[in-house]
DNA sequence: GCGAACATACATACTGGTTGGTATGTTAAC
DNA sequence: GTTAACATACCAACCAGTATGTATGTTCGC
């Protein structure tokens, strides 16, 4: 009875080969770039032939918009949005945190960052994946700056900051410096990055707190917009 | 006699052709990266045709690192190189009057820099677009990094500092934001960054210079290598 | 339990269009 | 008249996509 847990000796296993087909072209586009992967490629890489490909994406767009959706959102959620919601530490030792475990393989450092690549290739020639890479971002973003916002909260993080601002300025710089490393092809050029990036972190970090005094202080006084580095 | 100044009517202007060819290559391979490019959208933009082309660069590849050595290096001395020059100004001035100075305009921001995007395609393909590009960023830093020297020397910037991570910290964050504006279509996006690297680069001038005591403090001191944000 | 009916999940062969590149012919310039 | 500077026609390889056929899995009547 192959009913239930699927055999591996199916010889039609559709959610199987789908995954297969999404590895593969993932592996490919983070690679090569969407435009220049070949549908050939992808098929010699999966045994799979043109009939199956087709059958489960219309469109090689298709294909691409389920890589963004599936396998790079994914990626985000796993890198980012899930280590940030570690209790117990404080918001910026999280984020020094992921910093310092993001991947430094040389393969990882060629290739560069899959959402950053075809952000780069696609975003001006594809409203469609424009859209859908940017949502990435945001929630990238929007995740780094709730944390700060807690860490404020908390009176572990300046309060001089805008978490917004502070949130896009890391993640332009992760991309930025992937993107040098990437060009140099030197997992050098990554490290001192995540240093720097590490360093830049640190400096977020509220300032010892002073003796509570009996006035309160006046919150306008408090959280200036425009921050200092 | 049509000798020295070359007249508009000359049918074979070989400089002239060649520069077309260049400037309508660039445009197309910035806009849709290398790879993407085809020749005969090149052709159809410059209505030259596919012998002239050949006559002038063997291959498609010959072109696209023509693109870089002549199109793309002028952009990066007339952006960065030579306004560094100016004399008289400080140092962080002058950074943060070249980044004010940037390109804003949506088409520009539509596209992305040029350099970034030629290098993110191609980096990890084709070894000799990699290293001419990778000579474009290095001269860039290192421009970075000597005007910073200078400001170290004459004490308006900081001597905390390690002027080669700066400078590639500085060129990271440009290329970061000008990743994310490109990705979010929005100038504003672009805007931003500008505001937060200008806010960044004050952060590098000297402090206001204490009194000068009358022993002198010795170099090791002062130099630390591990810089401060 | 069992097979007909049907739907899912592929496989194969092919198409029109495009790719970078070339072979060969022609014209302008000196 | 020689050669540099093109123009034209053509090529094999490849592209995404499709038409059509086939094998597998499921459902349902009985």
């Amino acid at each position: 009875m192959l009913t239930g847990h699927a055999r591996k000796e199916r010889l039609h296993n559709p959610q199987h080969t789908r995954e297969l087909l999404l590895q593969a072209a993932f592996r490919e586009v983070h690679r090569s770039g969407f435009q220049s992967t070949g549908i050939n490629t992808i098929l010699a890489a999966t045994n799979v032939t043109k009939g199956a490909l087709y059958y489960h994406f219309p469109t090689k767009e298709a294909l691409g918009y389920a890589i963004v959706e599936e396998i790079i959102a994914k990626l985000v959620r796993d890198r980012w949005l899930h280590p940030m919601l570690s209790h117990g530490k404080k918001p910026v030792d999280i984020l020094i945190g992921i910093v310092r475990r993001l991947p430094v393989q040389p393969e990882d450092i060629r290739w560069s960052c899959p959402l950053l690549n075809l952000a780069q290739e696609m975003s001006p020639l594809d409203e469609r994946f424009r859209k859908r890479l940017e949502r990435l971002f945001l929630s990238w973003q929007e995740g780094v700056a709730a944390l700060l916002r807690k860490g404020q909260s908390q009176r572990t993080v300046r309060r001089d900051l805008n978490p917004d601002e502070v949130a896009s300025f890391l993640v332009a710089m992760v991309e930025g410096y992937a993107s040098l490393a990437k060009n140099a092809q030197d997992v050098r050029v990554w490290e001192v990055g995540i240093r720097n990036i590490v360093g830049w972190l640190k400096s977020l970090r509220a300032p010892r707190q002073p003796r509570r005094s009996g006035r309160r202080i006046l919150k306008k006084q408090v959280v200036k917009r425009r921050q200092r580095f």
